[in-house]
DNA sequence: GAATCATTACTCGGATAGTAGATGTCCGAGTCTTTCAGG
DNA sequence: CCTGAAAGACTCGGACATCTACTATCCGAGTAATGATTC
């Protein structure tokens, strides 16, 4: 089980994106920050942009921004809209191939199993749920003041 | 992002065997119960044995049976031994190729979203760790009491 | 000099290859059972 | 009748294909800026 590696990019984009507030940044600049492949951002980033967390805009000056107050966008809003809405664990109904069996029950929701692997992915998605992008950046600034001035002021570098 | 299917079916198996407690069932017989692959099966329950969760017996009258007693099988033993312990979120450490980066410096402990990711993947775990194939094969008995009767007397008649 | 229009350059967007990991299958090594020969 | 060994059959175990989905890339559609042209 491995977790789609643009993950980590896009919150990394989005963190940096919400210290640029009302700007657009192209997928080109953000790649170039930490060294991504910037076509393959840019999907992630077109990702975010169907989910409604960031807005798009094409053309000369064009590029990404956040769509709303980072306050209101999850950790987990980002792995949906990237990774999928899907669980990682998917019952596949196996009690229904076994002995006695009822052909029209709903064994997702009788199977223990299911449900127990259920419960703990919620408390997975909960627990991302409870942490914003906000939090995150805030708790970066707490460790280096500098950090959004730094980004602020590498990105006007890459536009010159 | 998806769990190695093999994990239900592991699972499965191995509360079926909590209820044949003493005797080693075969891949074959532990397949036929929910139709699965036979050799696909057998790799699992390999696995699980490597993890000492299982102990297998070659020959005739072989087969595979539970290593301890229910009780001390977790959940997350299961998890472990089939989709591997490592963690599905893996930090890059993106930031190293960022701008004005430590290249010395253990970025899995300090980026914030990597600590946020492994938090939440921790709370998993610890449900999983939680919960163990005795409390899943008590509550099939709250359900249903004739099951592990039904198991035991399914097999015997594979037996034959 | 101002306004309009065509050109141009730049960006996102989705369609298209390449690759790693999961899924599925097969045959060989080892072992227990069974059988048969000998004492 | 008992003992021993050899043959046989059954099971796990790991090595070998296949297939899905993640990773990576490329080119086209659309858009805003820009410059030239005309009034």
């Amino acid at each position: 089980m491995k977790m789609n590696e643009g993950v980590e990019w896009a919150m990394h984009s989005c963190v940096n994106l919400s210290w640029i507030p009302g700007r657009a940044v192209t997928a080109k600049h953000l790649a170039a920050f930490y060294d991504l492949p910037t076509a393959y951002l840019n999907k992630q980033l077109q990702a975010l942009a169907r989910a409604g967390i960031l807005t798009s805009t094409s053309g000369p000056k064009g590029g990404f921004q956040l769509a709303r107050d980072p306050e209101r966008i999850s950790l987990l809003d980002i792995v949906v809209a990237i990774d999928g809405a899907e669980d990682a664990f998917r019952c596949r109904e196996i009690l229904k191939d076994g002995p006695g069996a009822d052909p029209k029950a709903d064994y997702v929701q009788i199977c223990q199993i299911s449900q127990a692997m259920r419960g703990a992915e919620l408390t997975y998605r909960r627990e991302l749920a409870g942490r914003t992008i906000a939090e995150i950046a805030d708790r970066v600034v707490g460790a280096n003041p500098a950090a959004p001035e730094n980004v602020r002021r590498r990105f006007d570098n890459l536009k010159s």
